[in-house]
Order: C-alpha cells, then sequence, then structure tokens
DNA sequence: ACTAAACCCTCCAGCAACAGTAAGGTAGTG
DNA sequence: CACTACCTTACTGTTGCTGGAGGGTTTAGT
C-alpha cells in the first residue's frame, strides 16, 4: 500500500505519515526500486493508534512508548495505566487553568461597553496590576 | 533602568525580554557606549501589560494589537472587546475539547486493572476503531 | 592596580509536530 | 509521447521562547 493510501485509512496526512517515519516511529519499508514508502496491514494498525492516541492527548514520545507497550504482549497494565493517569492529572490541570482564564476574560468583556468609546476597562485592567 | 532589573518587575525572564526587543514588541533604548539595553517605565509598563496579556492568553500578535490600541488614546472599546470575545470563543472550544478527552481518558483507565497482568483495555480501545 | 564575580551583549541551536514549497523522479492512461 | 497524478528528498517556517558558547563591561573587594 502506498503512502497515499496509508495516510487516507489511518486518517492522517502524508507529510505526517512520512514524518512518523522519518522519526522511526512508524518505519515504512521502502521500494529499492523507485525509493517509494509501502505500508502494511500492521503499519496501518500502528498509524491508527498512533493517530487516536495523539487525539487523546498523548505526545508523540508517549505514543512511542504505548506502541511498544501494546507490541510486547507480557507487558504489564500497570504501566499503561500509570501514563494515562498521569496524562489525565496534566489535562486536569489545563482544564482548571483554561476556567480560571474563562471565568477573568469573561468577567472583562462583560464589563466593558464595546461601542465607539475609548473607555475599556479589559485595556484597564491588563495595564494594572490590581486583579479583575 | 537595565535588563534585570526590567524582566524583574515585569515577571519575564531576561530571555523573554530581550526577545521582546528583538521582535519589535518592546524596543528598548541601547546604549551607544555598551550596547545595554535601557528600560524607561514606561517600557515597564508595556513588559507588565504584555506578560498580563499573555497569561490571558493572547497571542504575541494579539499583543501587539492590544498595545496599539492601549497606546491609541481615541480608539473604541468594540474593538478590544471583540478580541477578548474571539479569545473567548477559542477558549471555551479548547474547554469542551478537552472535557471530553478527559472523560475518555478517565473512563478508559477506570475499566483498566492496573496490575501486572497484560490484558488492558487502553490499548485494546487505541487499537480498535471503536469508540470508548 | 588587579582580580573575580556578576553583569551585559550577539549569535546560533533547539524544542513540538508538523505544513509548505521547490525541484525532481515515476507510473499509468489516452 | 504527452499529460496528470503520484511519489521522493531537502529545506524553510511556524510559536514563543530557552539554553549555551564566546565575548565585552561593571562593580566590589583586596
Amino acid at each position: 500500500m502506498n503512502i497515499s493510501q496509508a495516510a487516507k485509512i489511518s486518517g492522517l496526512t502524508i507529510k505526517t505519515v512520512r514524518y512518523y517515519d522519518n522519526i522511526g516511529l512508524v518505519a515504512a519499508y521502502q521500494d529499492p526500486q523507485n525509493q517509494y514508502r509501502v505500508y502494511s496491514k500492521d503499519d496501518i494498525a500502528k498509524l491508527q493508534f498512533i493517530g487516536r492516541a495523539r487525539r487523546f492527548g498523548f505526545s508523540i514520545e508517549e505514543c512511542r512508548e504505548l506502541l511498544s507497550l501494546y507490541q510486547d504482549k507480557n507487558r504489564p497494565s500497570r504501566e499503561v495505566k500509570e501514563l494515562t493517569l498521569e496524562k489525565l492529572l496534566k489535562i486536569d490541570k489545563k482544564l482548571e487553568e483554561l476556567q480560571n482564564l474563562r471565568n477573568q476574560l469573561h468577567h472583562l468583556s462583560k464589563n466593558c461597553s464595546g461601542d465607539d468609546r475609548p473607555e475599556c476597562p479589559i485595556l484597564d485592567a491588563l495595564a494594572k496590576e490590581n486583579e479583575v
């Protein structure tokens, strides 16, 4: 299977698939005749696996780790769970930050008339060292 | 005022302040004798302004825009509010995404024993094209 | 006056995770 | 044989800095 089909099936872009090959995440067989990359069903499965893991917020390096755990039939599920819980914690932290940010910005925008006058509590808040 | 003081007061790192100078966001006066950057009170205020805007999730380019609005005494507050609401929308979208992610990961981790056995629903979910 | 610490500078490389583009080779069809 | 649609490598750009090398300057202490 050539790269464009592999990309389509896995839901990734060609660029991304090529990139994953370059960094050794999913190394493709290369036809010695024309240098074209050839993807096996197993490769496709890996690409899909990575695509999903990426959508779950795992980094490339974490994907690499998950992939090796995935391929190791004897690995304990503990390791995978640890990685997942770690990621979960990070997400929770990010969520809290974003929620705070949202509340502050929302508060600011509500107090701004948003018309042709220059008075703007948003800029005032950014300019002064008080809290919003 | 030299760069280390400017950095300390504005709550940024020296590297960051220098970077902002390089990209013309806050251009510092440079002593012709020794090439040292010199920061005025006005510069400090700008740095602080940017620091807060960055913490509010505005990009550098948005900061540049806000700064020019901030310095223009006649600008309508509408422009600032628009920028803020736009940013708010992005944040809401990101929040929703993250929340979904969190729920899915949480669901996965709850179903994983996390012990020495190799059975792992997390990896299974990543390997198969079904939803979690 | 000399020295050492503590500043400051510029320039270059690198991070994540690709996307875009140039310049070129190849495969299949009419 | 031309044309289109693939494919390749290689380089640059993105965002917002951070780290380091290699060097000049200022200041404090002796």
